[in-house]
DNA sequence: GCCGTTTTCGGCCCGACTGTTTTCAGTCG
């Protein structure tokens, strides 16, 4: 897919061009990277179909960045844009991924301490010449160190959303491969963790080096790191790795298991063939020298006395033990979802309209869809304030009198009125009553004051539950993958409250968030707090995103039950406050 | 560099917070 190599290009233009000191210019190109990441068409496909009056079309492209993007696809590189790379040899991407960390300072750090790395800020910052700059200080020193300790964990992962896409466009082009009968994905991507080290896949074929040859050529790849006879491993543009190994029909069911993992639940399930006398590896499952199963999944886990086990749930966390009782629990699946709670329109800052959206939740097979616009607080977001959000309760109520029509008088989809409010360093909300009182939900979320104290926090958030119109509390961790940690707060406190006060606890989709994550969706189920899973959609092709926070919900062993928008619409409704 | 129900030029989401200042620049969302 060109879309995200693209995306990532003008992303950086945008970067460069903030160092430069160019005004209003990077937010252009910031748009227009936008625009490419939720694309749900090919770039190139649309430049092949309509040549570039299809490119001007992209919201954001006019017709400098249109001449730039046929460039690239005709030429592979765009020079203004390697220009940029001679000119400022700065990896600005990763300091800029430095909390507190921004072009001005990266400018600064440059001319006067020529640091062009990550390495390079570190070293200057722990033999303390940072402090000494001008605008800088020993607090920023400090926090700068904090911020890189927090990336250095995160290293060398990578987010789930930005691996599924292209991973499973390589799935597909293997399939297409004659005399392919098994193409599957394994490891951490296939049980769905959050982020993932590499990538790992597996075929039966009957040729194998027509798949080896396949793979090292697919596009996007950007080196080749080994290449063999039924296993080779190559490093995609993006950056991560992909190993692939081609293994026999009859070894596929253990193969999928053994590379499947995790470490720990295999460790456990080997421990569990030996006690039964029996012997488990990739190859097989094996009484003796004699193979007793080895062709699917389904019959090694049967031989060794228990039911198959979802890859989401293959932790070594109980998962085992469950299984061996047939009481696995059920998992929801994306197609349980009934509509998503969580969607901003372009009455915020949103890029679609109320209609748009309504068109993609109905294609979802959705009944109903909530707008969840932000409020006045997040200015930022053109949130909106009392006066605004009536204005767009009664568009709401125009176009679910039209559905109404459309469906011949029945209501088979129904757009539900909500804003996605502020909670305030009190606990309160940054919205009227009234005003909120004429809204069918109202999720409330935490976007400013982020470093609390634990108790202060926890008192917040607790505050913002016990008000009698908050349904929703979104994102309610804060965490950022790979960016900041979640908030200072007592989450178990927090679930009390949740369970009295019948709040329900978002599982944010969006990539970079997936919060709550699989071990508090955990806890919430165990602790009987009800959950939704939503998008937080700014786009309509974003409606897609679902699927990650269905992947962690399942992660977390949720099931119909604890999933509130996996109900019918009107028994939702009437659980919410 | 993009965009247009104030249209081919002149705008461009903007307030809060932090750390460093002694009146504000830079970052964040």
């Amino acid at each position: 897919m060109s879309n995200k190599e693209i995306a990532k290009i003008f992303h950086n233009m945008a970067l460069y061009l903030e160092v430069e000191g160019v005004i209003f210019k990077p937010q252009a190109y910031e748009r227009a990277a936008m625009s490419f990441d939720v694309l749900s068409e090919d770039i190139r496909e649309i430049y092949k179909k309509e040549g570039i009056k299809g490119i001007r079309k992209i919201s954001g492209v006019g017709e400098s960045m249109a001449d730039k993007i046929v460039e690239y696809l005709e030429k592979g590189k765009i020079k203004e844009y390697e220009n940029f790379k001679r000119k400022i040899p700065i990896d600005i991407e990763e300091l800029i991924a430095v909390e507190g960390v921004g072009p001005k300072m990266i400018k600064t750090l440059y001319q006067k301490l020529k640091i062009k790395n990550l390495q390079d800020l570190e070293k200057a910052a722990k033999s303390g010449k940072i402090r000494n700059l001008p605008k800088f200080g020993e607090k920023k020193e400090q926090n700068i160190l904090q911020s890189i300790e927090f990336l250095k964990r995160a290293k060398g992962r990578y987010l789930l959303g930005d691996i599924l896409p292209t991973v499973k466009e390589v799935i597909i082009g293997l399939k297409n491969i004659k005399d392919v009968k098994e193409a599957h994905v394994v490891g951490s991507l296939r049980r769905m963790k959050e982020t993932i080290g590499d990538v790992d896949v597996l075929v039966v074929a009957e040729k194998p080096q027509k798949v080896m040859d396949y793979f090292v050529s697919m596009p996007g790849i950007e080196k080749i790191l080994a290449k063999g006879a039924t296993k080779s491993s190559v490093r995609m543009s993006a950056g991560f790795d992909i190993d692939i190994r081609v293994v026999s029909e009859k070894s596929y069911g253990s193969a999928l298991q053994y590379f499947s993992g995790s470490k720990e639940h295999n460790i456990a399930l080997r421990k569990i063939a030996i006690s039964k006398g029996l012997k488990l590896n990739e190859y097989g499952l094996f009484e003796g020298v004699k193979m007793i199963a080895g062709k699917s999944e389904e019959e090694i886990y049967e031989k060794l006395g228990m039911a198959w086990i979802p890859a989401e749930l293959r932790e070594n966390s109980g998962e085992i033990e469950l299984a061996q009782k047939n009481k696995l629990p059920e998992l929801i699946k994306v197609s349980d979802i009934k509509g998503d709670l969580h969607v901003h329109s372009d009455w915020d800052g949103g890029e679609n309209s109320i209609l748009e959206l309504v068109e993609s939740a109905i294609k979802m097979d959705y009944q109903y869809l909530g707008i969840a616009d932000h409020t006045k607080f997040l200015r930022i977001e053109n949130g909106l304030d009392e006066k605004r959000l009536r204005e767009r309760n009664k568009e709401i109520d125009k176009l679910n009198f039209r559905l109404r029509q459309g469906f011949g008088g029945q209501a088979k989809f129904r757009i539900l009125k909500g804003c996605e409010a502020n909670i305030m360093v009190d606990g309160s909300i940054d919205i009227d009553d009234q005003a909120l009182k004429e809204l069918d939900f109202l999720i409330a979320g935490i976007h400013s004051q982020l470093k609390m104290k634990k108790k202060e926090m926890t008192s917040r958030i607790i505050k913002a539950m016990q008000n009698p119109h908050v349904d929703i509390i979104s994102h309610p961790t804060g965490r950022i993958l790979q960016k900041r940690d979640e908030y200072e707060m007592d989450f178990d406190r927090i679930l009390r409250v949740a369970k009295e006060t019948k709040t329900v606890l978002e599982i944010n989709s969006f990539p970079l968030r997936l919060d709550l994550k699989d071990i508090n969706i955990k806890k919430a189920k165990k602790a009987g707090v009800k959950m939704v899973i939503n998008t937080d959609a700014h786009h309509k092709d974003s409606l897609r995103l679902m699927e990650y926070g269905v992947s962690q919900a399942r992660r977390g062993w949720a099931e119909r039950t604890d999933i509130v928008n996996c109900w019918p619409a009107e028994k939702m409704l009437k659980m919410l406050k």
